[in-house]
DNA sequence: AATTCGGGGCA
DNA sequence: TGCCCAGAATT
């Protein structure tokens, strides 16, 4: 036990806080609305909070919005191509995510009427929905008192409670503690909370002279709360490396491929390419050509660094199988991942 | 319980 | 550069 009889969140200041402060968020519903009896769209509150797992607010944004106005209701997006969801979803990471918001489209749609499960536990058997979100659509959607945790709250409760140990290590103590906070206003707490976490217990930086829980934080009591989550050591980061390869046939065009559904960037689109090695292999141009080498690309995964040699060349395009010719205009709608657009970038298109 | 999944913003 | 982000699925 790393805490020992935790002392509760005062929701209503939480609360009284967030009808001030709450930011205007374009899937969010105003605490005043929702006093009203206005309720937020579960589609939309799902949707959103799918984009917002492990990516900023300020990333997710204009994805919400283009992905609102192509698909406003869940049978539009259950009626989409697969296709057409991971071209949208291009650039925005964890690309399994694009592929179980679909399915779970779909799921909604065939087996629950269109209607999303209105509890937790329900929402938690859909494919993509898993502690966190389940918990976020189940407060903020119907008022469900179930604590949720993310990230921010990670980082305030260790802190209000000085916790001794990497969150991980606590992480179901935490929710507990959390839980027995939980105010019948659910949604609009979980929201104030994280709201909290973005903007007063930052992660390097705590404004808690405007925090409404500081009178509890026995980390701001200790002096200093940016102690506060203790960090597990970090494992280095390898080097991957290999060679990517952008062929143009006589109209100018680019040869692209999918790569395997499952793993890494699975079911995106990419250029041919040699297997991602701890040492360069000696280069294999995939067809005859005058390959010129256009630079190298590095690129940050979370677990790994790459480093990829770029090599351009005008190719006979008989003898290709598998993949299409996509004119350098029609790169932008392509369901390309970072990395590739860096890769024909370095080539000279885009 | 640990690892595998992207990418961008920020100090 | 390193850290963090409204985590889930897999092993």
């Amino acid at each position: 036990m790393h805490l020992s009889d935790p002392a509760l969140i005062d929701a209503p200041s939480v609360l009284a806080w967030y009808d001030r402060h709450a930011r205007d968020l374009p899937w969010r519903v105003a605490p005043a609305a929702r006093a009203k009896g206005e309720h937020p769209d579960p589609y939309r509150v799902w949707l959103s909070e799918v984009m917002l797992q492990q990516t900023t607010v300020a990333t997710v944004r204009s994805y919400f919005v283009r992905f609102t106005s192509l698909w406003p209701t869940v049978f539009d997006l259950a009626a989409a191509p697969l296709d057409s969801v991971l071209k949208e979803w291009a650039g925005l990471g964890y690309y399994a995510r694009a592929r179980n918001l679909h399915a779970c489209a779909q799921a909604v749609v065939n087996e629950h009427a269109g209607q999303f499960p209105q509890t937790s536990a329900g929402l938690q058997t859909l494919p993509g929905i898993g502690a966190y979100t389940s918990a976020a659509i189940a407060a903020i959607c119907f008022d469900e008192q179930v604590a949720v945790l993310d990230g921010n709250l990670d980082r305030v409760l260790a802190r209000y409670y000085a916790l001794d140990v990497p969150v991980r290590e606590a992480k179901e103590e935490l929710r507990a503690a959390l839980q027995a906070s939980v105010p019948q206003r659910a949604g609009d707490f979980a929201q104030a909370m994280m709201d909290l976490g973005a903007t007063i217990c930052a992660p390097r930086a705590a404004a808690c002279m405007l925090c409404p829980i500081q009178p509890g934080c026995i980390a701001t009591r200790q002096g200093e709360p940016t102690l506060y989550p203790i960090k597990p050591a970090k494992a280095e980061r390898p080097v991957r490396k290999g060679h990517a390869f952008v062929m143009l046939d006589a109209a100018g065009d680019v040869y692209l491929q999918s790569r395997p559904t499952k793993g890494l960037l699975g079911g995106m689109t990419e250029v041919p390419g040699s297997d991602w090695a701890a040492e360069l292999v000696e280069v294999t141009y995939p067809m005859d050509g005058e390959w010129q080498h256009r630079g190298q690309v590095v690129h940050i995964f979370t677990h790994f660094r790459l480093e990829l040699e770029v090599w351009s060349a005008a190719v006979e395009p008989d003898a290709l199988e598998g993949g299409w010719w996509a004119e350098p205009a029609a790169l932008k709608g392509e369901a390309l991942p970072t990395l590739f657009r860096k890769v024909l970038a370095a080539a000279g298109l885009e």
